[in-house]
DNA sequence: GCCAACGTTGGC
DNA sequence: GCCAACGTTGGC
């Protein structure tokens, strides 16, 4: 069985423009350094799991597209190269700190903002809309999913 | 192990 | 730019 998650990224860092750009449309999901969002990454995602993609800190925040994880996590390439914004010194590649996995486009959906997340009861104890939820990679209920899936497949 | 100080996130 | 909420750090 698949899980679900929200992954939340800045479109300023990457957009899902940006992604489906990239080359065979895949990011790596670089730059986690919280233990919780890594976990979720090293322990519990597989290929296949469904991803929504949400654009956080900017002038519309939600999911603007669906995508896969497409590859199991491995060492983040940025925590061993020194000066980086992402280095980390005490994580070596013998013991590397931060792992993350491939993310691929499945593809562009129109947005669903979090202000109409809020205004959907079915969507109500998702994490993302609790108070003071800051994590950037969340788990998301096979319902919620089909209820955000039906949303974003809607004309 | 406690906890104050500090840094970050991210909506508004 | 503000600031609430949260995570991490490090002295003790």
């Amino acid at each position: 069985m698949p899980r679900y998650w929200l992954m939340k990224s800045e479109p300023a860092d990457v957009s899902i423009d940006d992604l489906a750009g990239f080359d065979n449309q895949t990011v790596d999901w670089y730059g986690v350094r919280n233990y919780q969002a890594r976990n979720f990454m090293r322990d519990q995602m597989n290929v296949g799991d469904g991803v929504l993609f949400y654009h956080s800190n900017c002038e519309a925040p939600g999911i603007v597209g669906i995508c896969e994880v497409s590859c199991k996590a491995y060492p983040d390439r940025f925590q061993f190269i020194a000066g980086h914004k992402y280095y980390d010194a005490k994580a070596t590649p013998e013991h590397p700190r931060w792992m993350n996995v491939d993310v691929k486009l499945v593809r562009k959906t129109k947005l669903l903002s979090l202000k109409q997340m809020r205004e959907m009861p079915a969507l109500a104890s998702m994490r993302i809309l609790q108070k003071g939820n800051r994590l950037s990679i969340t788990p998301v209920d096979p319902r919620e999913w089909a209820v955000i899936l039906d949303y974003l497949s809607a004309e």
